[in-house]
DNA sequence: CCCCGTTTCTTGATCCAGTCAAATCAAGGG
DNA sequence: CCCTTGATTTGACTGGATCAAGAAACGGGG
């Protein structure tokens, strides 16, 4: 829709600055991007974007819902402009890459633990892992330590 | 089951030595430790004890798969050695408890998502997040932002 | 249109989990 | 019992993310 960064902004109670409206450009564009890459893309449109900046503007819009932080194991975290769906994601053991996924059944699968312990569940998260098309062509057969590719990208290169 | 940590480990090919038996002694008896928890509880059997002794003991036990390494979202890695049993886990966004869940359907539900989108898929991470009994019954309303992924509509819905 | 209070950004320092590397020590086969 | 290989100890370091103080911007009111 084209409801305005600005008006979504300022619906939730948050004014509408420059750097927040640089980073939501950049997320938009951007499906699964880690801070530092909204850092460099944002900083396009506003040169004086600092990275503690875009912290906090994604923590803003995390807190208000405008935004969703996802957390993979091993990777560091990504943001994204798609909320509200509850929908899951596909990580590529490999290359780190990742992709949404629409939950199949409309109740969802696991979303009933047999036994919740009393817990009270609010959320469940569903993350699938396995090797991107790029990767299994490539004949990558994912990092070692499914955890343990932090600051290892690249080594795997196509 | 009696079947020794040592015989384990030789098994898997790993040398059996004190830091690698007081770990595996901690992880039994912490389900869900980090590797924090895991220093100062193993090195009551074995003093000497380093933390990077442990992180290069809990590297090389999940890279054999003796122990399965977990990382909620906004908190540290944690360990357990039940493994090969595909469950999942329920955490508390107030007090970060973590319990088991067994996995409802028989081996590997949630496995086949809608559009794969051409990756190949090899496992599927479910982690519930809620409040657990302690935190419910005192008021607890979830931690700040710990992971803040609140605003999540239909709650467990897909 | 300008002023002002509050929010937000900029700058810089700091924290922490986890990793890397060199040297020492132990496991266990010969 | 010695030797080779593998593991651990010690110490330094990386990178992601947060915390704090001051300056600037937003935007409502006059």
């Amino acid at each position: 829709m084209e409801t305005t960064w600005a008006h979504r902004l300022r619906d939730a109670g948050l004014r509408v600055t420059r750097p927040r409206l640089a980073v939501l450009d950049a997320l938009a564009g951007h499906p699964h991007a880690d801070a530092d890459t909204l850092v460099t893309v944002a900083r396009a449109a506003h040169p004086p974007l600092s990275p503690q900046a875009v912290y906090g503007v994604l923590r803003a819009l995390v807190a208000v819902g405008l935004a969703r932080r996802v957390e993979p194991a091993g990777a560091p975290a990504l943001y994204e402009v798609r909320v509200g769906d509850n929908h899951h994601h596909l990580v590529c053991r490999s290359c780190g890459a990742v992709t949404d996924v629409d939950c199949p059944v409309g109740a969802a699968p696991c979303l009933s633990p047999s036994d919740a312990s009393g817990f009270v569940v609010d959320e469940a998260e569903v993350v699938f892992w396995g090797l991107c098309p790029d990767c299994r062509d490539a004949g990558r057969p994912a990092a070692a330590v499914p955890v343990a590719q932090h600051h290892n990208r690249g080594g795997t290169g196509a």
